[in-house]
DNA sequence: CGGTATTTTGAACTATCTCAACTGGGGTGG
DNA sequence: CCACCCCAGTTGAGATAGTTCAAAATACCG
């Protein structure tokens, strides 16, 4: 599948610069294996919005993603779309053994994709099995982003779900100058995605504006003033309680002060909680 | 991984009557590989409440769910437990490629488990690596499971949701008679997994006993009147209207006549809601 | 049976949603 | 080139589902 080296739209042999040849499921995959299923691949860009796997198709083929950011995402009875999960460069699209999709894939941002035939992956794997263990490694990591994802939206609040968003979206340096940051995503797809409406999206990255920790230039850039106060707010709700004592005289923090809510009893199990 | 015919601890070959047999990775293994990693495995149980598998662990060994559900945790800063997924039987509990676990494994009710060592399954899987391929489909099986999950969370009310739960743990027969039901799960853990508190759990199970859906006989007991109506409530937000179209003169349907929302014009995207 | 843990009930509070109106940029066609 | 339209984003105000805290009731267990 992620053949290393696809040929592209104008026939060149496009893998030698691969952006995902280290972190996708080719990594594991031995040369001849990749030679085998280059032949059978092309790379493919999609546009915003666009779909790449339609729900309900079996897909023909199965996709890496190089670039750009994929939604799985379903539309219920209401017509209300809900973003499952994003997939990164390096993750999968499409079923491997040609079940018809059960959510729809499309594209969150522009993407590019490389697509492999599935009847040649079939052939390929037959004839060297192995290459499922590379398969089965994406798709746990999949299944861990998907965990860590939903662990994110538990326990924080929707001002702390953005600034959780954002830092996500910045390279890990402690950096203190300035950053600027372009949202990918529509407000649509982040609102979904986090799990809250539009406009609380909105409300929540102008309040962070407000307190002086981002600037928003246009609605899809932005720029981090205050990269350590953004992590404060967006590691737990306890920040609160830190960001209070700093800058005290702060009117909404009182109930931080009730913590800490959990004061276990021996063989007491820890409470369960949704919201901390 | 899961032989199918493990020895057990009476040292018998137990096989022959796995429960996932059909259902597990197994189902896709030759016999021949079977043999081999039925010598490396043991079945084991848990009690409700025990850790299977800690997070921070490498595992020694893959684990098959046999009965009983497997809960994928974590506990957060504030000591609040969150359950992210839970595993039915046939899925796999721990790392093929020996990862160590990020979350913590633990019993959600009383458990059987079979388990072979991960030094086995290497060597047995690097002669016969479409085993892999088994694994896969299990790996792909879980994540359609947590986005199931997850969507079943989005654009339900919290009534809705514990009447799906219920619903899911009923067999989908349409019996119109009384159906008697086992709530597996503590108070907390079923909360933590509906992304609920605990009272409001307890709130929606009483009002839908009220409203003689269900009737309550103990805490963790409990039967099903009226079947269809609880699927009706489960399915969606607009059974609200039906229900209330059905038995007028309720008080609590007066936003539902608001519906339809949506109203797509042409060329417009549907607009993402987290809510109905 | 007494003590403890869980579940239930009640009441107040609040984060977030919904609805609705406003803003501004980009493209289109006159 | 300008006026207009359209749509994404923003802002405001009110409504509400669900949480939190606290206390009573019930189930569980040795």
């Amino acid at each position: 599948m992620c053949p290393s080296q696809p040929v592209d739209t104008n026939g060149n042999n496009a893998c030698h610069d691969c952006p995902v040849a280290q972190s996708g499921p080719c990594q594991w995959l031995d040369s001849s294996l990749r030679d085998r299923l280059v032949a059978a691949s092309v790379q493919k860009s999609f546009r915003q919005g666009e779909t790449i796997l339609p729900s309900g198709q079996p897909p023909a083929w199965v996709g890496i993603v190089l670039s750009g950011l994929v939604k799985i995402s379903t539309i219920d009875e209401q017509g209300n779309e809900h973003v499952l999960q994003l997939l990164h460069p390096g993750e999968m699209v499409g079923d491997l053994f040609g079940s018809p999709a059960l959510f729809s894939f499309d594209a969150a941002t522009d993407t590019r994709l490389c697509l492999t035939q599935r009847s040649s992956i079939k052939e390929a794997f037959d004839r060297n099995p192995e290459a499922y263990a590379a398969h089965l490694r994406i798709a746990m990591r999949q299944l861990l982003e998907q965990h860590f994802a939903q662990l994110a939206m538990r326990g924080r609040n929707s001002l702390q779900r953005v600034a959780y968003w954002i830092s996500t979206q910045t390279p890990d340096t402690g950096t203190d100058r300035l950053l600027s940051v372009r949202i990918l995503l529509s407000r649509r797809d982040l609102a979904s995605l986090l799990k809250m409406s539009v406009e609380t999206v909105s409300r929540n990255l102008h309040q962070l504006e407000d307190r002086g920790i981002i600037r928003v230039i246009t609605p899809e850039r932005l720029e981090i003033v205050d990269a350590v106060r953004l992590r404060l707010i967006a590691r737990d709700q306890d920040s609160r309680l830190k960001e209070n004592l700093l800058r005290q005289g702060w009117e909404w923090g009182a109930r931080s002060v009730n913590l800490p809510r959990y004061t276990p009893k021996a063989g007491q199990r820890p409470a369960l909680a949704v919201r901390p």
